[in-house]
DNA sequence: TATTTAAATGAATAAGTATTCATATGACTG
DNA sequence: CAGTCATATGAATACTTATTCATTTAAATA
């Protein structure tokens, strides 16, 4: 076992290696995991969930999620960071926008999914 | 401001509780969330396109992600946790398996958007 | 103008988690 | 049967991150 590969049983490591060659690389993954992240916590999601009908201020988004406005506006920053969602400032409100609909269709699976 | 709502230019009071009404229950945003986590991790996400591919022992998993045995076998069992992967002792191998064709549609959705 | 409101943000804290290291188990092998 | 190999696992460590608290900013209002 010289390159990491069993020796029992193992005719394969042909495939290991085509298998490893066609691994996408480290920024693609870092990529798709970064995305699944943003969707992996439940007040991001339910903030996505809350925008997929309609635009909504800070503050009413607090409202629905029954959480701080602290809480919801640092989430709000990490999916502004990642485009998932905008926001346009009128007057001292600040309303937010899904500006991502690959993310609401990859939601919509998840949430089939999980409802079996 | 009793209700958490904002007072300006807010005649959605009516709107934010059917939105909050509406929104999936804790068990159920969790359970999202949760296989979202599952391949929110790059090292998880690699085993899994890797098993998608082919069904496979940890130790060429291992050589595959060219990472450490035990780091691939203590995400193989969050992966046996939720369900997505199985494995079948053969002698003194373990072969793991696919066992959710769900979560592999999640992920082609994930590198489709990631690639744009 | 002083005050209140909506939102953003930095710092601190607390909770979660991925990897490593050391060790254990069970199967094959010499 | 002693030793090696494949894998699993517990503990420790290092890192990430979600929330809270306190504060700040900018806009509306009294």
């Amino acid at each position: 076992m010289t390159d990491g590969t069993c020796d029992v049983e193992n005719p394969d490591e042909k495939a290991v290696a085509e298998i490893k060659s066609e691994m996408p690389d480290h920024e693609l993954i870092f990529k798709i995991t970064d995305n699944f992240k943003a969707i992996s916590d439940p007040t991001r999601l339910k903030i996505l969930l809350a925008l997929y009908k309609k635009p909504l201020c800070v503050c009413d988004l607090s409202a629905i999620l029954e959480m701080s406005q602290s809480a919801v506006s640092h989430q709000l920053r990490v999916l502004r960071d990642k485009n998932m969602v905008r926001f346009k400032k009128e007057g001292k409100m600040a309303r937010y926008y899904l500006d991502d609909e690959h993310v609401i269709t990859l939601i919509k699976m998840g949430v089939e999914h999980a409802a079996e």
